[in-house]
RNA sequence: GCGGAAGUGGUGAAAUGGCAAACACAGCAGAAUCAGAGUCUGCCGCCCCUUAUACGGGCUUGGGGGUUCAAGUCCCCCCUUCCGCACCA
């Protein structure tokens, strides 16, 4: 049984063997009109545009080139109901800003690398590189079902050696600028994915991917160095983004500026405790430092009436998940060292603690504790009875005990020479005197940590790099990429990827003396691939650099970007970065890759955002079937504004089908004669207007609606008027729905395609309504409304106002004593 | 906890400080039809007046206050939801 939402009358819009007779009479008099049959029509301007190669754009024309490119996907294999969402709509942009005179190119590939491929060849037995390329050719076949102006001759498809000897060079030359480097770190560990993780792809402490609970391991892995970066990638100077993209960017990169400084650690000569502060002004008020657990100070500096005490924090520590540990108002934990510093502003001697509410990875890993002006370690010296001392005073005066930190500026206390000093001043002051103690000074921290790239798993960019006892690490020379991923090797269950069991794979001469050496087995990240992809497009098979320059010059950068928000931090960042590194090589020569960006929102399903590892996607084929493409893409566009996204309930489809259905009889139904229609001339001069500045602003949902509010008019207007409102109605809807406007265009008698046509022009002055409804007020509310002609001033508003028996009973006895008047709206008569 | 966005009919939603609910979905009624589907027309926030209709009137954008001739829109306080950050020194 089909569910009552759900069940549509059987009604297969592809091409039937009747088809021809199959006609209905739509109006009382007029002739018989074909039936509207998107499977046929559809089909059949497919097939043409692909014959004329309309989307085959050149890199030159007598029009001004604009790049437009939309998030490309991975290939999972089908293009569900959230791919037509992030995706027709941009097209209608694209398609729009085409027909406003540009010379669009809007490009498409596949992100063809990943770990959903290799883990169905570990399930299924399909090899990653035969599913990803059958999954590949069915969603092509998709993307042309969508009606999708993509110019496929610039495909990118990053699974490729042609494209991933790229992501190689690329590499190297980023190892050659030391801005990739291997190193030992602690680093995520996806104990289900069997890989590392970057920072940005774990979320709350879960694998981003998956939702496992990462681990925390040291390994030695290969980082871009992305912090090099960072004030920079601060800056979005210039750029049309979402202010929220850009506030997830800053907080990520989380910069803090104050000082770096180091106390001795007394009985250990030569070593010190470097701690970051964003308070140099609190220094006096430190009581006691706090190191991390991991900190590698504290086996060396440990006293031995502590160390089983330490040791126990330690194991503890490190057992426990980022999430537990992270867990937000948490009771403090700690265990004092048995060491002491020797804190050089005040010359005391403060206890040196390890408490897990101290971060390794975050400045030095261990911090000067401040109880009486940070919250935390306020708490911490409560509850282990350390002493609290009042540095920073709002009123310049002390006040004995505190019941909390105080974490506001103030004036300086307790603090010696600096005494009195307002504590922004101090800052600096300290941070300057402690350089010239030459203990520190001042310093700026980021919360962001380098990119961590390398992966322990075989469907991806082979890392471009050998291992040779005599020589070390050294870098496969360029003459020799690619280094290609072998397609004969064997999967299994866990463990280690594929390529460390491939012999004939890590087993090389070394490129620099000739002997027996390893390749590195790792695999790039994905997000490497995507860090770059619009460089390619302009020529993806340019065989001498990874971008063809001529090519692209004429493109890049990115006019306009869209895609999803969950970029914000991820994606988005590393294209910046890798933008960056490549200008600074003079590879490329802007400083932002994406001028413009718009964030579709998440088309969710009951809730949850649709995906296929949950399971819940929402196949469009069969409405596809049903209602035709136009008719899916109109209510993907139609559901509400497209940067809030929406839950996925498919009745509504039936309303943009009808229209559908509406225009086309419209369109086709032979005009009687008639007289112009002022009113409608107008109409359809506003309906020009409101398309031209939606669609520009991506406001599809409203454009809809005013195509549908013209539609419903010229349905019963007769004359020339309606045989211009019907051009109109075309040219606008080609946009939207690029199939029914290009059959509707050749059979009112258009030539060559509806998409190579101008937008239609409007005119101000037409486009006003000639007779407008005033509303009159009295005291605010309203008592009337009156057809009058527009352009009536204050004077004719009121004498209009005066001859309405409604209004005149609602002034009964009172006296006008002002008169507010919004031209061609509204009159407002306040009484006194 | 901090930062941001949002809250409007049964539903999706619309509204440069100027007629709240455009445009649709669902629903109801009618036309046409042997009948259904599709199509077309009308109704479709709440309350009151009215036997009923017609005609009227009042209220209504999460709650409370304010600014204004006029507030969904601007300001203040509160509630709720969603998103981001979250022991970041």
């Amino acid at each position: 049984m089909v569910p009552r939402k759900v069940s549509f009358r059987p009604r297969d819009t592809h091409a039937s063997a009747s088809w021809e007779g199959s006609v209905t009479d739509e109006t009382k008099a007029g002739p018989r009109i074909e039936r509207y049959q998107p499977g046929l029509i559809e089909a059949k301007w497919q097939a043409r545009w692909n014959e004329r190669g309309l989307y085959d754009i050149p890199d030159q024309s007598d029009k001004p080139n604009y790049y437009f490119v939309t998030m490309f996907p991975y290939p999972s294999g089908d293009l569900h109901v959230g791919h037509w969402y992030a995706i027709t709509p941009s097209d209608c942009a694209a398609r729009y800003l085409r027909m406003r005179g540009h010379n669009v190119l809007f490009p498409m590939g596949f992100d063809a690398f990943g770990l959903p491929a290799e883990n169905a060849a570990i399930q299924k037995g399909i090899h990653p590189s035969d599913g990803t390329e059958q999954n590949m050719a069915n969603m092509r076949r998709q993307f042309r079902m969508m009606g999708t102006m993509i110019d496929w001759r610039r495909e990118v498809v990053t699974c490729h050696p042609d494209y991933y000897r790229w992501n190689q060079w690329m590499f190297l030359k980023l190892f050659e600028k030391g801005l990739a480097y291997r190193d030992t770190a602690p680093v995520n560990w996806c104990p289900k994915d069997r890989t590392v993780l970057a920072n940005e792809q774990v979320v709350n402490g879960l694998c981003e991917r998956c939702d496992s609970p990462v681990e925390k391991r040291d390994l030695t892995q290969w980082f871009y160095r992305i912090t090099a970066y960072a004030d920079e990638l601060l800056r979005h100077d210039g750029l049309d983004w979402p202010e929220r993209v850009r506030v997830m960017q800053e907080n990520w990169i989380g910069r803090s500026e104050g000082a770096e400084m180091e106390f001795a650690v007394e009985g250990h000569p030569g070593a010190t405790v470097r701690f970051f502060t964003t308070r140099p002004d609190t220094i006096y008020g430190a009581t006691f430092m706090v190191l991390a657990p991991e900190h590698p100070l504290v086996p060396t500096i440990t006293a031995p009436e502590q160390q089983a005490e330490v040791e126990a924090y330690v194991a503890r520590a490190r057992a426990a998940s980022d999430i537990d540990r992270t867990a937000a108002e948490r009771e403090k934990t700690g265990v004092a060292t048995g060491a002491y510093a020797l804190n050089v502003f005040t010359g005391e001697r403060i206890p040196i603690w390890i408490a897990d509410y101290v971060l390794a990875g975050y400045g030095t890993g261990a911090i000067m504790a401040v109880p009486a002006h940070d919250e935390r370690d306020f708490a911490f010296a409560q509850r282990f009875g350390i002493a609290i001392r009042e540095v920073i005073s709002v009123d310049g005066r002390t006040h004995g005990d505190l019941r909390e930190a105080y974490t506001g500026p103030g004036s300086l206390v307790n603090s010696g020479p600096f005494d009195g000093q307002p504590s922004e001043t101090a800052k600096k002051a300290i941070a300057e005197d402690a350089a010239r103690h030459g203990i520190g000074g001042p310093k700026v921290t980021y919360r962001l940590r380098d990119w961590l790239i390398s992966r322990q798993r075989y469907w991806g960019t082979p890392i471009p790099i050998v291992y040779c006892d005599a020589c070390g690490t050294v870098p496969v020379p360029e003459q020799d990429l690619p280094v290609e991923l072998p397609y004969d090797v064997e999967f299994r269950p866990g463990g280690d990827s594929p390529l460390t069991r491939k012999d004939s794979f890590v087993n090389v001469a070394c490129p620099r003396c000739g002997k027996a050496a390893r390749r590195e087995t790792d695999t790039m990240d994905t997000f490497v691939d995507s860090s770059w992809y619009i460089y390619r497009y302009p020529n993806p098979r340019h065989d001498r650099a990874f971008i063809d320059r001529a090519a692209a010059e004429r493109w890049l950068p990115v006019a306009k970007y869209t895609g999803g928000i969950e970029h914000a931090i991820l994606h988005l960042l590393y294209a910046r970065f890798m933008c960056k590194a490549f200008r600074d090589m003079g590879e490329l020569w802007f400083d932002e890759p994406f001028v413009q960006l718009r964030n579709q929102g998440t088309i969710v399903f009951k809730g949850r955002k649709m995906s296929k590892s949950r399971g819940n996607v929402q196949a469009p084929d069969q409405y596809v079937q049903r209602y035709g493409a136009d008719s899916l893409r109109l209510f993907m566009m139609f559901m509400g504004p497209w940067t809030e996204g929406s839950d996925w309930d498919p009745a509504g489809l039936e309303g943009t089908w009808r229209f559908l259905n509406r225009v086309w009889t419209t369109a086709l139904t032979p005009v009687d004669a008639g007289p112009r229609d002022p009113a409608l001339d107008g109409l359809v001069q506003r309906t020009i207007k409101k398309l031209t500045d939606d669609l520009a602003e991506y406001r599809f949902n409203t454009a809809v609606a005013a195509l549908m509010e013209l539609t419903n008019e010229l349905l019963h207007a007769a004359g020339p008027s309606r045989t211009d409102g019907i051009r109109a109605l075309v040219l606008l809807l080609a946009p939207m729905a690029p199939h029914l406007a290009d059959e509707l265009w050749e059979r009112i008698g258009g030539t060559s395609s509806v998409h190579e046509q101008a937008w239609p022009a409007y005119d101000e002055a037409a486009a006003r309504p000639k007779t407008v409804t005033l509303v009159v007020q009295v005291d605010g509310k309203v008592r009337d409304r009156i057809e009058i002609a527009a352009g009536a001033g204050e004077d004719g508003a009121r004498a209009a106002a005066a001859q309405s028996h409604k209004v005149s009973a609602a002034l009964a006895g009172a006296s006008v004593v002002r008169a507010f008047h919004v031209p061609d709206k509204l009159l407002n008569l306040v009484t006194k």
